[in-house]
DNA sequence: CAGACATATTGATGTCTGTCAATATCTAGG
DNA sequence: CCTAGATATTGACAGACATCAATATGTCTG
């Protein structure tokens, strides 16, 4: 899987994928093939800060506290977004290195 | 959405998504986050002459014609397949463009 | 045009998923 | 500890989706 060395904007797709190694990109990918958890990293990685509070991301997206949690547990199992608790408020930022597995995929 | 002009490798997400551009983005990146066609776009992309008839993909991914069929078919939908019928065969080849543009969004 | 073969469509079914209301859990301050 | 506010979990439900068997459509060849 990592005969794929020229540097960058290279397609990664030179070689069949397994079904293993596609079940977990797959299930990667859904955690990003969302409206809403995509407007949620956007916010995120577009911050001052590369950091929002949870309280600060309900309005953006118009839904529930409940759905956009949801959301963000989503993002984090994937390992999309990363979560520190900060007195009673939960802090997310990005996993960059997350985000270029996909983009060294289809680079 | 074009203000992020350096060349290769970096983060395409520096403004929050308008909900509209979320739908589009999802719509595409909801094309290849199947196992099945993640299968089906690499062996497309690793093919010597990166295209494949219909009829070799049904074999490698161990499903029925008709799902198969379903699949390329979404994937051709999404713009990330590009389909030519050739005789009775149909030939499918990879539309990089397309990919790029997933690449970009999270390089 | 008739038969054979490749591909697409239809219909059915079980599973997954996004959403919310209600409720629970956690954390800080008094 | 008790209250208030922030976040997470649960349960329910509607819609989307992956899959297959059966069938239809398309395309070449004789």
């Amino acid at each position: 899987m990592a005969d794929q060395l020229t540097a960058c904007c290279s397609n990664g797709l030179t070689t069949p994928l397994s079904r293993e190694d596609a079940d977990a990109l797959a299930q990667l990918l859904k955690a990003v093939s969302d409206p809403v958890r995509l407007q949620l990293v956007s916010i995120i990685a577009s911050s001052p800060n590369g950091e929002v509070c949870a309280c600060d991301l309900t309005a953006p997206v118009g839904l529930s506290q409940p759905t956009v949690s949801h959301h963000l547990k989503v993002l984090t199992q994937a390992g999309i977004l990363e979560r520190e608790q900060r007195g009673t408020w939960a802090w997310f930022s990005v996993n960059g290195d997350r985000l270029s597995t996909i983009a060294q995929l289809f680079g």
